[in-house]
DNA sequence: ATTATCTATAGATCTATAGATAATGC
DNA sequence: ATTATCTATAGATCTATAGATAATGC
């Protein structure tokens, strides 16, 4: 049943204890929404994760969709200014010619990279953004704390193709984020599809490929439809 | 608040009205459920959709469960069976030589012309299975209703890419199984992201597109990587 | 004194079942 | 007679709030 990290009480100050309980509530919630959705998680589930009463869910988080929202603000500037910043080194240093493969991989990879070195935490997160990303609920939260990045890798892709109308990079930035998201969400479903030939954790091997697989399909965007 | 079909009651045959009530219940669970997820729709909610009682939810699925696999269950032979024969007929066609595209406009293009043919329902159900698809309940759905369908365009992407290691396959399917659960929850995301230049809700786009694209990924697997 | 945590509890749902009613079927 | 639909209701949760208790802070 309680399979999560069972709360030492070695106290400390009143704000480190205040910060270490919140800390220990959104992983315990992350872990269970990233399975369960919003729906699907009742404040009872987490507390009882954590080894607190139910009643501290609302001391320290609102209500339900506030500890939801709060679970995805925690982590979101890290993978979102990681990304920008990869994404601006990566600007800098193609000065005027910028390729499709190289922002994705600056975009791609070094998120795909926070996952592979944070540990099981990160991935819990990454399984939360991808069920939120196909949400209603987390539809707003993806545009407030994402857009800035993905149109800054918008921007160089336009760069990149200058020939390629905008709509078409739009078009190609919506298949990547699915199979990113896809991925994300390490739902085990390829792994029984290719009877244990692929794992849907294995993040290194998507970060193997998936940039080059991208990039060569931009580059059939914008071409005269073959039909 | 209601803004469903609401019921007619032009009463007729006992197996006409019990066929005709399981259908406008399993339309309006169709449509909640794609929105909402299991969790986030209550049997209330559905039948006053429907404009019934709560208790015919059970007389006629078992529990609710039940009704979230029967939404399911009720046009999965249908999609699968539409992309198996247009696989079938595919590789009678291709012969020896199938290509990458090729398979791939049959098992996409089939797909998404389903839902664009099909109206509201069908796009409804499109957005049903890329939230199951997301999760953990729905994940032995997917395996159960897709899987021979999914194998059948691996058994002709492994044909056409023969030097292709068959785990790239794998990946490669990965990744467009993604961009296509992707296009079929509607998200509105791409809508916003490009400030109105594409639609989620526009598949014929996404047709017009996405074998292309994704044919081109495929021909970057199994090459040395490059880091 | 302040604040982290728990106890008690209100009020609202939700699922599911048993049994009544009102139609259709012969 | 059979069956589609509704009424009544049990039992279980769930969210959220008010107020008590037990720690830390000076």
């Amino acid at each position: 049943m309680s399979d999560g990290a069972v709360a030492k009480r070695v106290r400390r100050s009143k704000a480190e204890q205040r910060a270490e309980t919140q800390e220990q509530i959104l992983d315990a919630a992350e872990y269970l929404f990233s399975r369960n959705g919003l729906h699907g998680v009742t404040l009872r589930d987490v507390a009882q994760r954590v080894g607190v009463h139910t009643t501290l869910m609302h001391y320290y988080f609102q209500d339900k969709r506030s500890l939801f929202a709060a679970v995805f603000a925690r982590r979101a500037p890290v993978t979102s200014g990681r990304r920008m910043e990869a994404l601006e080194r990566y600007e800098a240093e193609a000065g005027d010619h910028p390729t499709v493969e190289g922002a994705l991989h600056a975009f791609l990879d070094t998120d795909l990279d926070l996952y592979i070195e944070g540990g099981e935490a990160w991935m819990n997160y990454a399984a939360f953004c991808a069920r939120v990303s196909n949400t209603p609920e987390g539809a707003e939260l993806m545009d407030v704390h994402f857009d800035p990045v993905v149109l800054k890798l918008v921007s160089i892709l336009k760069r990149a193709l200058p020939d390629t109308p905008e709509p078409e990079i739009f078009w190609g930035y919506h298949f990547v984020t699915g199979s990113l998201m896809n991925t994300l969400a390490r739902t085990g479903r390829i792994d029984r599809l290719s009877a244990g030939r692929c794992q849907s954790d294995d993040f290194p091997a998507v970060k193997r490929r998936m940039a080059r697989f991208m990039a060569a399909g931009f580059s059939t965007l914008g071409m005269a439809p073959a039909e």
